[in-house]
DNA sequence: AATGAATGAGATTTCATTCAT
DNA sequence: GATGAATGAAATCTCATTCAT
């Protein structure tokens, strides 16, 4: 088993790892510097190869950024719808459930860092603004709204529009994201630490949404 | 006529009134997009000026930011800080009319635009997030903590933690204004409309920060 | 009259001059060169100017091209055509003098360079060969043909079909001037000269034109 | 089977096999693209090989060139001065027949491309227009200058500067090579059609080079 | 012999900043 | 004070050539 199985000699195996790797460069480079100011040149040394290679793998910049977000974050995504499915209880805790992976898993790891660049840089970038609006926030979005949507038939939730209050509750987590990966830290501010922030909001949250008890 | 009743030389009165025009058409700028794409000779253009004439009043972009940023912003959280002291009620009426105040003021208007463009930004230009902090971000938060802390003093208020629940309460709007800033009102997303997500999240976080009834 | 009227200071009148420098630059390398082998930096060092200066004149590498066609060459053209309507007399003399004007005041000065270069590396730039041909090629070609098409109506010449006589006529200057613009001058091949090269060019295909004597 | 009848070490008849294929690759993306603008990489691509293999042949991209001039070029040169040696007749006819043999077997053909080249891009890489003059120009004049100094001191042609004549001669075929491998045939222009452009440059300069008849 | 991943010099283009007038 | 022409460093992208496998 930990045996190798694998025949092919060594420099087959690199290349077949190569994309990851520039892959993985790219994401660092770009969280920390946002996508106009990532220079190509940064995100090779940084995988250790030379800018032409870059070039063999990504035909230029926005590929290579559209390659981040697919290879990173479109997927993540899929596992969420199912188990959003698969949830079977109060609609609270569903929605909790929600907003803790998405922050746990997305939001508070480096991906978090493309959805600041996105929201910070959109604008100078329409189309990668489009490709990130169709793969990534349309579908997020979805999954808050149908929780949302099951909370009020259900009776779990007074009655909101649950189109609005998806932006209410995501806007928060957004906020902390952009945060966290903002220069904040780096400030003599209060820090805004994630657990505190996400306990009291989510509280406060769904203390406000509960159906009013007669 | 050359009798002054300003007691400034001639020449510092000229040199107050040319910024201004070079203030709003950087403001305008920097605000559309964002600070590193803004190149100077657009806001020259924008002001009717060369490029020349710019470095004639601010050093290099930086200063003009900064310019920017005092010119409009730091004066406006004076006033806020007045109201806020004479007000006598609810603190959840104060808590209200301050965010309200804010949104309207600052960040529903082309300053909010600033605001993005730090939390855009800032990492990359560590200078002027120092700035912003100092001048804007510390007394800007420090408004409404001490909202909080007179309103659990006095019992309208569940005991939050007043440093925390600041954040919480200020990431709706900021991301509110985020969006309002951003490529989102050209996509093909349902859009974020200020009035009912700021009516929808005061409502349910007001609720949810009322003193639990016994 | 020589006592300087122009009151413009020197900066000025040079600033107005500084186009012509470029474009005279940019078409002794283009002809030297050709149009992909010309570097930019090339033109602008011969014209004793930085890189960034072309770009405050002219777009890009395409439009510094076009404008030293147009600034060298369709001009000509105009005054070929009104010379043609003007002419009075057999149509051998319009020909000839057609023929040896086009190759005295175009082809065999460096414009004749851009003749070339457009023939060579046409295929490369459809969109310089587009321009080109609307602009100079249509143009040029109509003026023999009308020649041609007087000369068979008035009898002077015996009847050929004017089109494709056209392109026989123009080609052997334009293969002159493709030599004249080559690698022959600097080879050990006899050269072309030009002198004697039209000279029985002309004998020969106006001998072969003229209308059969009974 | 091992038995050879072939006299050459085995190694040495696979190199003579594998190159065919790289030079036909080379010449027709030579002719489509020209000398510098033609990448290794499509060559190879083009011969279902990898970039490297080149390499093994070939020492680098002027070889390579110069691998498919000698190849394609060179040996029918040969041919034309055997049938011209052997020719009985009158020199208008031997005259008629090189030009056409020329025009048919060479310029229409692809081979006629790398001519083009030659012409257009031989100021850039003088090394290779040497060997070109060397081995297909200078060959390739002398065939047409010994017709007509046959021609004239046959009493078939009038009295011409055979050199001159040569390059007169020469320059409508070239041209209309030029002309078929350049953009022309994919403008708006009235195209050059070979057949009759052919029939009426020679019936035309025949017509001229005749002995006048007292 | 054959591969194709990797390199790095070099080309076009942009823009904050300077400075002669 | 005002101008705007000029600069040159820096960014993206290309491709002939090399070399480990």
């Amino acid at each position: 088993m930990q045996a190798t199985q694998d025949t092919k000699p060594r420099w087959e195996r690199r290349k077949d790892a190569r994309p990851q790797e520039l892959l993985a460069a790219a994401l660092e480079q770009f969280v920390e510097r946002g996508y106009a100011a990532t220079r190509l040149e940064d995100v090779a040394k940084r995988a250790g190869v030379s800018k032409g290679t870059l070039y063999l793998y990504f035909a230029n910049k926005e590929e290579l950024f559209k390659a981040v977000v697919r290879e990173n974050i479109v997927a993540t995504i899929g596992e969420a719808e199912q188990d959003a499915a698969a949830f079977d209880g109060p609609s609270g805790e569903l929605l909790g459930a929600l907003l803790m992976k998405w922050w746990n898993e997305i939001c508070s790891t480096p991906l978090g860092g493309i959805a600041k660049l996105m929201l910070a840089e959109g604008n100078n970038f329409p189309e990668l603004a489009e490709f990130y609006n169709e793969e990534v926030v349309a579908r997020g979005s979805n999954l808050f709204t149908r929780a949302l949507e099951r909370g009020v038939a259900r009776g779990d939730f007074r009655p909101v529009d649950p189109v609005v209050m998806t932006q209410v509750l995501i806007a928060p987590v957004m906020m902390l994201l952009m945060w966290t990966h903002s220069y904040i830290p780096t400030c003599d501010m209060p820090p805004v630490e994630p657990g505190p922030f996400m306990a009291t909001f989510l509280e406060t949250t769904l203390r406000g949404l509960k159906a009013d008890t007669p």
